[in-house]
DNA sequence: TTTAATAATGCAATCGGTTGCATAAAATTT
DNA sequence: AAATTTTATGCAACCGATTGCATTATTAAA
């Protein structure tokens, strides 16, 4: 194995001490322009690669930011970590991903390893069933940014990210009640994460305003996983009174219940409209195409890094920031345009 | 900001050196049990926490592994990155995440990122359009233990870890025929990839055995995205002799296109069957269902971090492996099994 | 009791950059 | 030419854990 070049050895070759090697490297201010570019020269000449621990022991910061999922491998969430890691390798961070699984427990000792490993700051989307910040305490204490995204903890002077999740529900079941619905089955995630509660507020809002009354037996809590949405056109056949529309937090669950609903025969968007959310890539390859709300995974993402980065580096201070929203939008397929009435 | 604490204070406080309270907390055979209990005592009443680069300083080892894929949000990658994800965190390993975004410009650059990130080892899965092994010298030079995984290079002595892509593909086409089809058109991908050109392998080896001749003019080389199903259900309507069935190396593309099919009229499976690749979740929400082969993604991100820790523990030599091949599935599913036969 | 073997701990160098402060060299001013 | 300012470089301590080797304390064998 080939030794490993260090500054010393650039040093050395070029008479010179390490001291000016290192600012050279650095590209200090103090340095003659000819010394950096001998250095340099040199360095590459060498194959020099600096050694990230000396420097992060000595400088007391790692460039790098933890990041805290609830799951790697759902649409959204790999879309803001596709957002996520392209401005962080742009911008010479490294990004060290774990997921919760939906689980606090998991969630707490994976906060607990992103404060051993040093992180510069750390960027959560929580898990269903997250109930306390606690385990986040340790991160303000040391003052390591902590910025929320997507499923936000509230009432912690945390920055968050988010879109507008009541919109967004407003928009979905005003838009159904526009297309001549009223009997609309809100089938949502764990109420307790902000995005499910916003969206159920938005529901009833819209409903409100339509001078419908909000029914509890019409609001389901799910997993919003495809098992789910078999599962609730199964109870859906089973009711004496169906609901004629479904708004459904989630795309795959939509699409899930969509397809079940079909082979009980029940007809979308004829008997029951659908409206899901995400904008999932597979909402574009159903029968019916799917109405849903666009979210803006990447850009989430990208911006979440962004901010994060330009907070380390004092170019943006987010202390006094609350939250980023990001513009969700409507986006209106078959699944929701009712074409022929059962007259 | 409360200070760090170090050995050094634990140390002080009882009273012992810092070598002893490092040995201790490494559970080290040559110290007391009762200096250990101790020393741990106080590492937690002080709220201790190691330094990682001053250890990873020391001891030239970094506890991290780098993942390059094509791109992170994809159903099959995000799902080995889970895997992956979930192993490495259980062993106290840290993954660093990047995606080359199927280019191999990006790839390059990643992978100098991940040499001067100084991980342990590399996993990496190659982009579209890799064509050199030259990037991944460095690491080779420096016996970084280099494993690729799912889209390998070959000739190189790195060990792999893939499905029997050629099985795979056998099995898909055979299916087909066995269900009386002829006339199968097969959509690929880049066939410089060894996962596309080994599934087509497996393709013209099913037609062989059948002696169905191969046509060059039923092998089309795409994208395989979304888009890339739309264009080829747009292609298929303007062919004057329709194939009777599909092969279509990626389910998320199969079910664009059945979409596709189904709004130009043309019924699936009965005027022309499918049959996807990976098993999507999608597979299962469209009617009619994909047929499609089951790909294992989540075992072989487990199975990939696992060999690449246990290779860098000692505990397993990779050397001399060649290929870790785990097991694929074809599931028979609607959109291939002809339900009525057009009299 | 003395000697040998074993167990437990400490000393001090090391990993490789970074940075405050001092100093030397060059440029500018008086 | 001397004094002052500016520019460039070097010295040496430092970040915090690890580990080969030496040393001391303890136990077993002679």
């Amino acid at each position: 194995m080939a030794k490993e070049i260090t500054i010393y050895d650039i040093a050395n070759q070029l008479q010179i001490s390490p001291a000016t090697v290192s600012r050279a490297l650095n590209n200090h201010p103090a340095i003659n322009e000819k010394t950096k570019v001998l250095v340099n020269t040199k360095a590459d000449e060498l194959g020099y690669r600096s050694n990230k621990f000396a420097s992060n022991l000595r400088k007391q910061s790692t460039s790098t930011i933890g990041v805290i999922v609830p799951r790697l491998n759902s649409y959204i969430m790999s879309t803001v970590l596709a957002g996520m890691e392209k401005v962080a390798n742009e911008e010479g961070f490294n990004l060290i991903i774990s997921q919760s699984l939906e689980s606090q427990k998991k969630e707490i000792a994976n906060a607990q390893t992103m404060f051993n490993s040093r992180v510069d700051g750390l960027l959560v989307s929580v898990a269903f069933d997250t109930d306390s910040f606690e385990h986040f305490q340790p991160f303000l204490k040391k003052k390591i940014p902590l910025i929320f995204f997507d499923r936000i903890l509230e009432n912690n002077n945390c920055p968050s990210i988010v879109i507008d999740n009541t919109k967004a529900g407003y928009e979905a079941t005003n838009h159904l009640i526009q297309q001549g619905r009223s009997n609309i089955l809100h089938i949502t995630g764990n109420l307790q994460r902000n995005v499910y509660a916003d969206r159920l507020k938005g529901y009833q809002q819209a409903l409100l305003e339509n001078e419908i009354p909000f029914q509890k037996a019409f609001l389901w809590e799910t997993a919003l996983n495809l098992e789910a949405g078999k599962e609730v056109a199964q109870r859906i056949k089973a009711m004496p009174n169906r609901p004629d529309a479904l708004f459904i937090a989630s795309d795959l669950c939509a699409v899930a219940c969509i397809s079940a609903l079909k082979e009980m025969g029940i007809d979308v968007p004829n008997d029951i409209s659908v409206v899901g959310f995400n904008n999932d890539p597979v909402a574009q390859v159903i029968a019916p195409k799917l109405t849903t709300i666009h979210y803006p995974a990447k850009e989430m993402g990208e911006i979440a890094v962004k901010s994060m980065i330009n907070h380390l580096k004092g170019t943006m201070n987010l202390d006094k920031t609350n939250a980023i929203t990001l513009r969700s939008e409507l986006i209106v397929r078959e699944s929701s345009r009712i074409i022929e009435h059962s007259a």
